[in-house]
DNA sequence: TATTAATCGAGACGGTACGTCCGGTCTTCCA
DNA sequence: TGGAAGACCGGACGTACCGTCTCGATTAATA
């Protein structure tokens, strides 16, 4: 009656679940999506191809899963120097994508989405929506704020932001240490105040 | 003896490396770098494997060629009106990024990165930098023109544009067909000759 | 505490052991031994796999018990005509040989044998040696009434008498429905009673 | 144009093709037919996989070809002794089903009649029916020589004696040595010619 | 004109991984 | 305790590609 019915047979071990997820994760990120064998994540997670069949229907699933399971962390500094609160998300982020492999995941993500849609949907959904939506707040409060902008466009703003990060690294295969500052202060004259010209 | 010397033997059909790459170009399209497989390649082109072997050196370079083709390497319009140009530029690769499967080479660029180092730098040589130095050619040369901001951040303005693209993709899975615009004019009051600001 | 104490908690279900032996003999009637399934055999059954394994340690205990139901152990036709009861066994014996996939469990049996003796061993004791035996106690008797000859070598005579079906099988896929008779005659000579030949 | 021409391609490895069934019969012979793992041939015949399923469809076609490989030697002795030349035949036939896991091949052929007919087709043509004939043609020279009795049923008796190898190895694994004779001795009343016994 | 060197079609081959099927064992819950 | 249900390990199956190889047939430039 109730809906939480246990259903008959010897229920599956909620650990090996996640083990296959662990180890799926650890090998996209050391030998990507192409060095990702269902057989190595068996092994790695102690069990054996079949099993991982009976929870995964297949490559594509086991790192749609793999993936889905990640979240970017919570929200950072959020102090009344908005200059510094940007700065400092776009480290945060710097990391996340210099990081060895870093990029692996959304590679991965790119090239099968036509193949499984689900799979973009949910790493849109859990690592860049949140994101941006953490940008475009604190955006949104400057503004309010008065410091910066009145009519900025947050969306553009944001996108540029985070956009100039996959850029640069798609330019070089890194991105400069000192690349947010620069971003910013590049930027900055299009989101600041106008100053009070004459020409008002 | 003259460096144009004929090899001897029988020449290669010129006509066979096209056919290999237009038929590389569809199945891709048809089906993404993971659906390509050579011997479909070699079926479509009404040749062998090793006669694709012959000519490409894997399935990378053949996906890099076919992909290099692709891209008009032909600069884009050069006129006076800095913002056109750029909103031209930009509305051309909009077209590339929101092709079907548009960026599911670029995906598994990423993704086999570190497995495969060649791809990624034939990539950024053939596909990412060509793009990026003619934008920022034409961000160079207006500047000497007067037409835009003389200290302006030249590689952070162009990674902005274009990055703002790969982003806004990543964030929805399309880009809207404004986008060019909606970026300039972001960005423009950043790019633009400083006013004269009484600050002065 | 006596030996016929009833050992606690659910009896066995008496009718799942005839359920499954029948289930095992459509199938592998059906299908033969290699298409003997424990799972397609509990299903046919309307049970499961492990119910099956509580009754039987596997598969070739699980074809031995079905098979060795097959054979009626009672005695044959027991008259005082020898030959007519050698007809009479012989003829039960082809049934059982020409039986659709009525050689395929014995031929697993000699190719698993050295994998697997112990199917060896039970297939001789259920299957084999009972006919052997009684077919030899027949002759016995026989030669105890004077019917037959009184030096006579009964194992060669009951090798000989079933070994024909085997090798009669063995050379053409079938064997006739007058062997039983045709064998009996031929044999006839060296089992019957010596004439009384001038030699003495 | 010839019939003999050559097909395009690379030709197969002859070499592979007999090292394959070489190996494939020799853990037939070791292993039995359920011991018999495609992987196992492919390493033993120092190949792969894939190369032996392109030559074969599968366990039953190789085990199949392996056994369709096999004859049994040419005729052994054709003395004026037709009781030594029995004799010699049953003891060469005994050596053939008492040798370490003579009767597998039998086994496989038998189990697999029914899904592979092609298989016991070939068995019976190259193993089974050559000793027959080879025994009943020395039957029909002896009946012809007068040495056996004219009007003896040849198939039954050539039956018989290849029959009673078969059945007396079914009933306790082994064939004695003496068989052959002891066989012969007890047929021999039923073959010889009638003595001129006062009855006729 | 004969030779030589390369291309090209065709297919074999060694590998690696795929996804599936069974066998046998186990764990869980219900009767 | 029996029995239904299903998870699990292990081993093998047959298939799909990859990249290389070995052939024969073709096609030019060279001797």
């Amino acid at each position: 009656m109730s809906s939480t019915a246990r259903p008959a047979g010897r229920p599956r071990d909620p650990e090996l679940d996640e083990g296959i997820l662990v180890a799926t994760r650890q090998i996209l990120a050391e030998r990507g999506y192409r060095g990702l064998t269902i057989d190595a994540v068996a092994r790695a997670a102690g069990t054996t191809r079949p099993t991982v069949y009976l929870r995964f229907a297949g490559k594509e699933a086991l790192a749609t899963s793999a993936i889905a399971g990640m979240t970017v962390d919570d929200p950072l500094s959020d102090t009344d120097d908005i200059r510094a609160d940007l700065v400092a998300e776009l480290r945060h982020f710097r990391t996340a994508v210099t990081r060895p492999h870093g990029m692996s995941f959304l590679g991965t993500v790119l090239a099968e989405e036509h193949l499984t849609p689900d799979l973009a949907k949910r790493f849109r959904e859990r690592l860049v929506l949140p994101r941006r939506r953490r940008i475009a707040a604190r955006l949104d409060s400057a503004i309010r704020d008065g410091t910066l902008r009145p009519g900025l466009d947050v969306e553009a703003a944001t996108t540029m932001l985070i956009g100039s990060l996959y850029a640069r690294y798609l330019a070089g295969g890194e991105v400069p240490a000192d690349w947010p500052e620069r971003i910013l202060d590049s930027l900055w004259p299009a989101i600041a105040p106008e100053p009070k010209t004459p020409k008002g």
